[in-house]
DNA sequence: CGCTAATCGAGACGGTACGTCTTGTCTTTTG
DNA sequence: CAAAAGACAAGACGTACCGTCTCGATTAGCG
């Protein structure tokens, strides 16, 4: 049968070539404003080849954003956790403002209309989620996290801000947004009990 | 001269029941499958009229958001606002799960490339941003809030994790999350001194 | 219902530049080399416009061809049989060697794999066929030609030869092989009983 | 090097499958749906084996042709011109009906756009018409035909209406059609002298 | 009688055109 | 004169073949 094709043939140049065109194309252009076309076009590929192996543009993006995480290290872990959430937010901070964050804004957008879009989305979103409640959980034990706090509402306090503010665009975001966020999120919004 | 019609003569018939078809539509297909063409059709209603009065579909979905938005009173002040915040926010999640949900969902989607409509969302995200900063300032006077929180910052710990969860999907959005959110961020994620 | 479109709205420049460049492209690099993406772009027309009105490109040319036919005048009658076959088959020596020629040779590869096109060019055919048929019906009465000649098998006789020379290129096409022909046709194969 | 393959080491099962198959397709689909990997697929062979010894579908028809051709005797000669002609008439029509039919009905399409196709059509038909020459030749000598006819006119007189009808499917193909054309044709069309 | 070079089946590749779909504009007709 | 209806130019969609190009895996003939 040969209606699947045979990944051994593949031509890894191209699928580079497509990976990286679908990409810089995001970044310039916007999710909504790419085409395959226009992928083709620009990694020098016939349209063929970018449905033989992806079924959407959506998937093409999904894979560009997979090889990236894979090329990142893990979750930080220096023994000091406010350090290290404040490590792990730059370094998401950084990846939004550059070529991949235009890719993963497009992808998040996907996954509001695409259910496999949804379900890649949703797969890289849940290892980044594990690593965090990882790390949370080692802070618990050592006293540097209270221990009654549910870990996956404890990781959407820390990274819901950041997401809010980056893809409501609700304010600029600065350099030093997570430091803040942090500091209040960790001592609490109710005032210090009293001599403090 | 025919460059801009005259509002005077508009049929506000048709302008009803292009937003309501609008706003149906995106609550039935998705943002994404909805076409001006299928507004107009079910508007009853010729392409023409809606590209004379709305410069896109986000616009359309727009201006039914702002509607929307009027009918609904400010942020609620008891006193309380730990329990403000929650009346608040239950009424967010239940517009979230309602058709103006979806509606929302596709113009936080549009924002992302439609410059136009990314003034519209933010203006409506400020509205109710700047209504949140104004409730927990009185909030700060009457001791409710740490003084040296910043504001924006606070209103994101609070709402940042309800968008996480809703716009990301990361995980099911349960009745009580924000209860749980909101306690959490309110004594801090750093465990209780000693004695407590 | 809005299936088939109203022939009424039609935009009749449109028409016209459809068929234009249509006949034009067939004469400049063969029918075989012609698509419907070229004839749009020369017609500087959108493809739908085309898909709207015919189903393919032999319909076009089809048309095209219809309308030249239209323009040309019956069969002639003089008076003089002989005269008459004469000029008719110049004028379709003439037509074949002009740009709807080109177009002609075109429908007739057509109509061998379309069954729509066969069915336009038979009725061209047999127009002109009937047309012949009319003008040596009338021969037979005055003399000119033998009674019992089947006249269709007669019409074939006629155009056969110049249809094989031109279709089948088998020579060159001489502007007086009709005459030949003609000559020899009448007088028969057979020799001339004697002292002729 | 490389360039042109040994004829020596290829596979001539897979000549004859291809042959077979390309003739067997176009019966089936007519000349335009065959394409070159259908001829492949059905053949049990890889497109390059069609490309490695054949420049285009119309050159693999041809070969067929050409052993079509081989297979067949030459013209007819009982010492009976009309007979003969009959003979070969009713031979070519029979051939018409057949397979080979669809394959030169093919083969003509094709010699309207390629040149290469058009050389070995011209050259087939050629020998097909020197045949006819040398027959009609010969009947001049025996008095069976008029002396001042001219050889190739005549052999496009007698086979031009049989493509005629063919070809341009003016008319149903009846058997007994060429015995008409060969009466008529050899008698003449003008009605006879008088007392007759 | 094993080596080696070419042919073979298979199918991925860069392309072109297909016929369909949707977009936003323009045009015609109706109220 | 606005609105409905819908034709229009434009261009992306996903598919089918084109003719070229690798791949291993047979052959076939030379050495």
């Amino acid at each position: 049968m040969s209606r699947q094709p045979d990944p051994n043939r593949r031509n890894e140049q191209s699928r580079q070539a497509i990976l990286t065109a679908a990409a810089d194309l995001c970044a310039e252009v916007g999710y909504a404003a790419v085409t395959i076309e226009a992928i083709a076009a620009r990694a020098g590929v016939g349209k063929q080849t970018i449905y033989r192996w992806w079924p959407s543009k959506a998937a093409v993006l999904l894979e560009y954003m997979q090889r990236i995480r894979e090329e990142q290290a893990g979750f930080p872990d220096t023994g000091d956790l406010m350090a290290d959430l404040l490590t792990q937010t730059t370094a998401i901070q950084r990846l939004f403002s550059s070529d991949a964050g235009a890719v993963w804004r497009g992808l998040l957008i996907a996954a509001q209309s695409d259910d496999a879009a949804a379900d890649g989305v949703r797969d890289l979103l849940e290892r980044a989620i594990v690593e965090a409640t990882e790390r949370l959980a080692k802070a618990q034990k050592t006293g540097e996290l209270r221990e009654d706090a549910d870990l996956e509402t404890t990781v959407e306090i820390v990274f819901g801000p950041l997401y809010h503010r980056w893809l409501l665009r609700s304010r600029p975001l600065p350099k030093a947004y997570m430091r803040d966020v942090l500091k209040l999120v960790f001592d609490g919004l109710k005032p210090a009990p009293e001599g403090r």
